[in-house]
DNA sequence: GACTGGCACTCGTTACAGTCGAGTGCCAGG
DNA sequence: CCTGGCACTCGACTGTAACGAGTGCCAGTC
C-alpha cells in the first residue's frame, strides 16, 4: 500500500506531464520525457497500482493516465518544489505597484495583475471592513429629512448609506452629531463599535436622542451586520484556454459561480492563518466548481490579514507557479497597503 | 428591388421562427406555423429574393435560411412591434425597487434583475461623474501631510482620492481648506468645477495657497479629467445558453470584450437622445463581438440622462422583448434615482 | 524478488461509403 | 402571379474497416 520513491516519481511525472501538454499521458511517452531509469513495463506496474490507489485513472481503456483530484492532491502536499517567480514577473509585480492612486485602483490593478500572471481567473477580496478601523465618520444634509452617512475606514475603504430621519434635523444638530459620533468612533475597529453605538445613544443629549437613535440603527447594519463585502474580478476569458476540455466542456456553472459573491468569499475569504490554501476540484464544497481548483490566501500589512486573493482554474493547472504567484502578489499587496 | 409585404412577412416570420428555435427555418416549416396564405414554392421565391438582398442566407445548400445582420436590423426597424411586458416582469421590476439602501445596492439589483428579466448579459453604468453636481466634498487628514479627498455627488456616487501634501498642514488649515472648497464647489456640476478650481487657488490666503494648489491638481485629475466611470455586469453565465451554436463556438472574444470598462462604456454609454438604441453584429465596432448584438438606453431622473444601460446577447436575440424589458427598467431606475 | 521484452487485447479515432431526407431552384401549367 | 411537381444538393447519420496508442499479463532474465 506504501507509495515507494519511484511510484510517486511517476506520478509527479504524469501530472506534470499532463498540466503541459492535456493529454493524458502513457507509460512509453513517460520514460522517454523522464529519466526514470526503468522501462514503460515497469512504469505501467507502477501506474496500475497508482490507478488502484486512485491518484490517476484511465479517461478510457485505451488512453493514458490522468492524475484524479487525489493524484493533484498528492502532488501538491509532497511531490512539488516551490517554483521561484521569473525575473519578469517580479519586474511584472513591481511595476504595477507604482502609480496606484486609490484603495479600488490597487485592488483592480491587484487582480488584473494575478489574471494576467497566472493566465486563470483572478478573484480579489477588498480590505474586510470587520477588520478595520473607523477613520472618519461624515453626515451630509440631502435634505432636512435626510442624511448621507460616509464612513471612511483606515484601510481606504468608504460606504455610505442613506439615512432617512424620524423628523427634520437643522444643520447644528448635524453638526453636534457628526462630533459625538466621530469621538466615539473614530479610531475604533469595527467589530468593537456595536457596543460604543449603544452607548452613543444612551448618552446622546435629549434633543438629540430620535435621530442619534435612527443614526445607530443604520449604523449598525451597514457597518457590521451586513458585512459589506466587496470583491473584484477579472481573466474570466481566460476560462476558455484550452478549448472545451477542461470543466468538461460547460463553463456554465463556473460563470454561474464566479457571479455568486458569497461563493467567491467562502474561496478566498476564509482568512485562516497566513497559509496558502489550495482546494483541488471535489474538495470545493460547491458543486458547481468541482471541475476548479482554487489557489488562495491572504493578504495584509505584516502578519495581519485585511481581505484575501486568489486564482480559480481548471484542477488541471500549474500547481507551483500558481501557489508562487498568489504569494509573491500578496505580499506586495500587503506592503503596499502598510504604507497607507 | 422592392420588398413587397409578403416577403416582409415571410423575413419576419423567419426571424421570429429561427429566434425561438434556434435552428434554421425552411418554406415548408414556415408555412405551417404562419399564416401566410401561399405555398411553399411560393415562399422560396421570396426567399431567394430576400437573399439576393442580403436579409438572409442559407449556412449551407440543403438547410433552411437564416437572418442575416442586415436582416435583423430591418426586422427591429420595420417589422417588429412593441412587446408589452408581462405583469410577472412588471412586478419582478418594482419588487426590486423596494429596499435598495445604497447607489451601490441599486446599481447591483438593476443589472441582476436585467440579467434575469433579459436572459442576456446586463451591463448598468454608474451615473456618471461628468452630469453629476458636488453635494459636498470632506478633507480628512490621515497623517500631516496626507489627507484623504472624499467627493459626495447628488447622484449619491462617493469618490475618494489620496492627496499626499507638500509640507505638514495643521488641523486648523485643513478645516479652512475644507471650508473654501465646499463654499466654491458644492453644488457645482463636475463639468463646470475646473475655472472655479483656479480661481479656488487664486483667492486662497497666501499661507495655505501650495496646498490648495496640490489640492486643486488631485481634485481636476479625480473629478474631471479621469473621468471614473464605473460598470457593474451580470449575467455572463447567460452566454453559455443556446450551446455553442451562438457565437459561433468561441465565448473567448465576448468575454474579453466584457473585461474592457472602456468597450462596455462605448457600447452602452453613449448616451444620446434618451432613444434605445440597438447595435447588431458587425454594427458593432468592436471586432470581439462582431457575433454579438447590444440593446441599450439611458436612464435618469425626468428627461435628464446621468448613465447607461443594456444587455448583451447573440444576434439571435428576442429584440422585442429585450428592448421593452430595457426601457423599461431604465424607466424605473429613473423615477427610483429621481426620490433621492 | 524486481525488472523487462513480448504479445494479445481493448477501444477510441479516423476514413470511407452509402443512405436518408430536408430543403432548394426551376419549370410548366393554371 | 401563384402552385404543384421534380430533379438536385449536401449535411447528418450509420455501418464497416483499418489503425494505433496504450494497456495487462506472462514468461524469462539478472
Amino acid at each position: 500500500m506504501g507509495l515507494d520513491d519511484r511510484k510517486l516519481a511517476v506520478l509527479r511525472a504524469i501530472v506534470e506531464d499532463y498540466v503541459s501538454t492535456q493529454e493524458p499521458v502513457g507509460s512509453k511517452a513517460l520514460v522517454e520525457r523522464h529519466q526514470l531509469g526503468v522501462s514503460p513495463a515497469t512504469v505501467r506496474n507502477d501506474m496500475a497500482v497508482l490507478e488502484e490507489e486512485g491518484y490517476i485513472r484511465q479517461p478510457h481503456t485505451s488512453a493514458g493516465r490522468v492524475p484524479t483530484d487525489r493524484g493533484y492532491r498528492l502532488f501538491v502536499d509532497r511531490l512539488s518544489r516551490v517554483k521561484p517567480l521569473s525575473p519578469a514577473e517580479r519586474r511584472a509585480i513591481e511595476r504595477f505597484l507604482v502609480g496606484a492612486v486609490d484603495l479600488d485602483d490597487v485592488v483592480h490593478r491587484t487582480v488584473r495583475l494575478l489574471a494576467q500572471l497566472t493566465r486563470q481567473v483572478a478573484v480579489v477580496q477588498y480590505p474586510s471592513l470587520a477588520r478595520s478601523s473607523v477613520r472618519h465618520l461624515e453626515l451630509v444634509p440631502i435634505s432636512t429629512t435626510r442624511l448621507m452617512l460616509v464612513m471612511i475606514a483606515d484601510t481606504g475603504r468608504v460606504e455610505q448609506r442613506l439615512v432617512e430621519l424620524p423628523g427634520p434635523v437643522p444643520a447644528d444638530d448635524v453638526m453636534d452629531l457628526r462630533r459625538l459620533v466621530n469621538e466615539k468612533l473614530a479610531g475604533e475597529r469595527l467589530s468593537d463599535t456595536p457596543p460604543l453605538v449603544q452607548a452613543l445613544v444612551e448618552e446622546a443629549p435629549a434633543g438629540l436622542r430620535p435621530t442619534m437613535a435612527t443614526l445607530a440603527t443604520v449604523l449598525l447594519e451597514t457597518l457590521v451586520e451586513r458585512h459589506e463585502e466587496r470583491i473584484a474580478l477579472a481573466g474570466t476569458a481566460n476560462l476558455t484556454r484550452g478549448g472545451l476540455l477542461d470543466f468538461q466542456g460547460s463553463l456554465r456553472p463556473i460563470l454561474e459561480a464566479l457571479e455568486e459573491e458569497v461563493v467567491l468569499l467562502k474561496l478566498i475569504g476564509e482568512t485562516e492563518p497566513s497559509t496558502t490554501r489550495v482546494l483541488i476540484g471535489d474538495e470545493n464544497e460547491f458543486d458547481n466548481l468541482r471541475a476548479a481548483s482554487v489557489v488562495s490566501t491572504g493578504y495584509g500589512p505584516g502578519t495581519t490579514i485585511l481581505g484575501g486573493l486568489g486564482v480559480l482554474g481548471p484542477t488541471r493547472m500549474d500547481y507551483p507557479g500558481n501557489i508562487a504567484t498568489v504569494r509573491a502578489v500578496a505580499r506586495y499587496v500587503g506592503e503596499l497597503l502598510a504604507q497607507n
